[in-house]
DNA sequence: TCGTTCTATGCAACTGGTTGCATAGCAAGC
DNA sequence: GCTTGCTATGCAACCAGTTGCATAGAACGA
């Protein structure tokens, strides 16, 4: 389970709460892995029990206390032994493809407005990651010259970029193609 | 639940067996989503009892037997359903870049085999696809015109090629990355 | 004849992830 | 005083997907 992997990698880099942890998903974790606070929630309680977490309660003013989670020696361990394990080649799991497709078999122009939220959608993903890019990494603020950590991290950055990037132009090649098929008229 | 509808999608496409589901898979419904012939059989068999589907024993000779599903009307009205309904964008889960950002809190370096095989895997894909799409879409052996079906499987290949090329693109910044570090020596 | 490979189908147990709901403190504004 | 919104945590039920295993006919080669 890579969930528990992310959460090590993101306790490394800073420890903190489920709440904390549920943003960092919402944001920069969250450009190749996802996952509600309800399931981090558990997955902490889990790790926790199984001594691969250390947790710490921190009372705080003018808020709801809070667990502040790090990882514990094992935590670390077990971290190494999955980096030195291969993994499988990602698969991707694409609806709007299936859709695509699919509207050969009712009316491609219908899917219009679908693929243009999606167009809008990575847009503003692209355009944030851009904005994060030169705040933490190239910008006149960021350190100089980049440790370890801050390149991989820029470098997954630039993974995200490429990736919003690249799926911008295919939307557009998708409505470019669904604009040809509606004025050849739809078909069954 | 997606797969229902990319097993809609591929019957329409053409009515066949779990098995020869299992197959298309492996292959042209693979580019964007992937199942198991284990998942393939149960689900048939839910749909085909909640009335989406017909069933027709084929007697082959030289093989076994085969149960041919095809897609009925209320399959056709719910791909259709589905189609009008918008879906959420989709999120990535891609363990590689959470061992990349974790790799900064073991040895960078150790992933060089890793990511040299994902490199690897990535670029067998792309000429694949593109094989496909000479083969299907832009070779002389080609249908001209492509039909709409035809044109909407081109574009989702299209996509699947601009993935796979970015990915490998992505991949080279990787290790370039990679050997950067792995030249300034390890870290903790 | 025995092992292997390919077609073809399936069950059972498990795990990971989603959805819906619930609670509670505190701040800010109406 | 009431609602809204943010921080903070969690349970329970469900669903989708994975893993391991099992069966069986037929072809093919050692």
């Amino acid at each position: 389970m890579a969930l528990e992997h992310a959460i090590l990698v993101s306790l490394l880099e800073q420890p903190g709460s489920g709440y904390e942890l549920a943003r960092r998903f919402e944001r920069s974790i969250g450009y190749f892995w996802t996952a509600t606070h309800q399931q981090i929630y558990r997955v902490l309680k889990r790790m926790e029990s199984d001594g691969l977490l250390d947790v710490r309660d921190v009372p705080q003013e003018r808020r709801p206390d809070k667990k502040e989670y790090s990882v514990a020696g094992p935590g670390r361990s077990a971290l190494s032994a999955w980096l030195h394990e291969p993994i499988e080649p990602e698969s991707l799991r694409h609806d709007l493809a299936v859709k695509i497709r699919g509207a050969a078999f009712d009316d491609p122009a219908a899917l219009l407005h679908e693929v243009e939220r999606h167009h809008r959608v990575h847009s503003d993903r692209l355009a944030h990651y851009l904005a994060g890019e030169i705040r933490d990494f190239t910008g006149p603020g960021a350190p100089v010259p980049l440790d370890a950590g801050q390149e991989l991290q820029h470098v997954v950055l630039r993974g995200g970029i490429a990736y919003e990037r690249m799926t911008v132009a295919w939307l557009d090649d998708v409505l470019a193609t669904l604009h040809r098929l509606g004025a050849a008229g739809p078909r069954a």
